[in-house]
RNA sequence: GGAGGGAUGGCCGAGUGGACGAAGGCGGCUGUCUUGAAAACAGCUGUGGGUAUUACACCCACCGGGGGUUCGAAUCCCUCUCCCUCCGCCA
């Protein structure tokens, strides 16, 4: 959410941010003039208010019957009249409120102008595309030859798009899982594990609603959202509540699920598991001053950078431009590593700074040290790599010509020691 | 799922239609005293919004959320949420 004063003092700021998203900037005009009704409103309503308040004073000391009852009249009409200006007030402020919602963040200064993805920028690449000396297999193919990767059965029981891991291919996921929340911690975060479904005031506090409704399951009888990403509940966290200026920076990692219906890009990326309804992911999340954010953002990005190094994969940052920025974030980078045996770049990571607009959305403060007044924190999210995608690297990159993989260096701890994966002997297994 | 009891400021805890933004206590801050500290004493101690001659001014709202009754609601009524106790079910 941004902040009302904007739209007042500044507009063309926000008009210039829409337009640079590729969007209208019709929509602040018509925020101004329901910003303008809401005032107006208000000053008639509490002056009234003030009015009724006085006299509901002095009834109470009258004592001449005729001279109560007149006043009581009176301002049983006052009563009335602030009921219907109340009533509109209402209306006003749940109409602005939600346009306001639907209104994304301001990028931020240095993010370069682009229509689309395809002009993102690459900012660095950190190795090179490797180059096998055999024919680079799809993960499809070494997953379901090793006899680790199982789409038929998932299908099966869920449908399209689900798949079952198997053996060592589940516990090379969930090696993948622990290592890299032990790694955040390292790195400074604490491990936090949240509720898997969240309620309607979360999502759009994250800024996931109103705008993504059709990218979100849920109960359809309860007010229960299954999230889609551990941002989601990591904003939550400190929803509605004044922090100390001590208390920051607050640093969290945390593994969840993450469930998304993916109805815009239906028919993108349907072989293997690239894109799928359900994925694992191991997240980090900032709260901070905003004097701070900047860096915490470049640590953030540092820390997931290590993430893929330690792994030995290729990877490059990718800057998003504004027209592809994501809805609720001011500036993010984009970490991609490269995968031979689908021959692309594969975004792992995302990492943003969504400066105060969650914050505000979720009403998240902190009280400054020298006792001013108090103001929104800055709040920045990034994945400490998707677990799919990096799942499909791992394999395609450490693949051998006989179909088998070498399980990377650093996860084998979480592995048993197991340092190569054999196909199975036994298909009943797989 | 059933029955009952609760929700008040940073915390504890009073209030029962007007004098209540809310007693009292604790904690915190400031001052007096002290070489310093403690103690004692005194004062202060929330958030948001509106107006604006931007004066640490005035006004409005907030006692879990929403709605109602009333000239006037923390207080009465309805409803929702959450917490506690007991029963049932359950990984």
């Amino acid at each position: 959410m941004l902040d009302i004063n904007l739209f007042r003092e500044n507009p063309d700021v926000v008009r210039k941010a829409l337009r640079d998203r590729q969007m209208d900037p019709q929509i602040v005009s018509t925020v101004q003039v329901q910003d303008e009704r809401r005032r107006q409103l208000i000053l008639q309503v509490e002056t009234l208010k003030a009015e009724r308040n006085q006299v509901s004073k002095e009834i109470s000391r009258i004592k001449d019957p005729a001279e109560r009852q007149a006043k009581i009249e009176a301002m049983r009409l006052v009563g009335d009249r602030i009921a219907g200006l109340e009533k509109d007030l209402h209306q006003v402020e749940a109409d602005l409120n939600q346009l306001l919602l639907t209104i994304p963040n301001l990028p931020d200064e240095q993010v370069p102008y682009g229509k689309d993805e395809s002009e993102n920028r690459v900012v660095r690449t950190v190795g090179e595309p490797s180059t096998l000396p055999f024919e680079a297999r799809p993960h499809w193919e070494l997953g379901v030859n090793l006899g680790i990767l199982d789409f038929e059965r998932g299908v099966k029981i869920t449908g399209s798009r689900f798949y079952v891991l198997s053996g060592a291919g589940a516990r090379l996921q969930r090696a993948l899982i622990a290592w890299m929340l032990d790694l955040h911690i390292r790195q400074g975060y604490t491990e936090k594990y949240t509720p898997f479904m969240v309620k309607e005031q979360t999502l759009i506090a994250a800024g996931q609603l109103p705008k993504f409704y059709d990218n979100l399951y849920r109960d359809a009888e309860e007010d229960l959202w299954m999230v889609p990403t551990a941002e989601v509940p990591l904003t939550g966290l400190y929803m509605d509540e004044i922090l100390e200026e001590a208390d920051l920076p607050l640093a969290f990692t945390a593994y969840t699920p993450c469930f998304r219906r993916e109805k815009m890009s239906a028919g993108r990326d349907v072989r293997g598991i690239k894109r799928g309804h359900q994925f694992d992911k191991v997240e980090m999340y900032v709260y901070c001053l905003p004097e701070d954010s900047a860096d915490k953002h470049a640590k953030m990005l540092a820390d997931a950078e290590e993430t893929c190094a330690l792994l030995g994969l290729t990877y490059r940052v990718v800057e998003l431009c504004t027209g592809d920025l994501g809805f609720a974030m001011q500036r993010t980078y984009d970490l991609e590593v490269w995968s031979p045996g689908v021959q692309e770049w594969l975004e792992v990571s995302s990492i943003s700074n969504a400066g105060d607009y969650q914050a505000r959305r979720a009403n998240i403060r902190y009280r400054p040290a020298d006792g001013g007044r108090t103001r929104f924190v800055h709040t920045l999210n990034g994945s400490g790599l998707g677990l799919p995608r990096t799942l499909i690297a791992v394999l395609e990159n450490y693949q051998q010509e006989d179909g088998s993989v070498v399980v990377p260096e650093v996860l084998r701890p979480w592995m048993g020691g197991v340092e190569v994966i054999q196909p199975v002997e036994n298909r009943k297994e797989a």
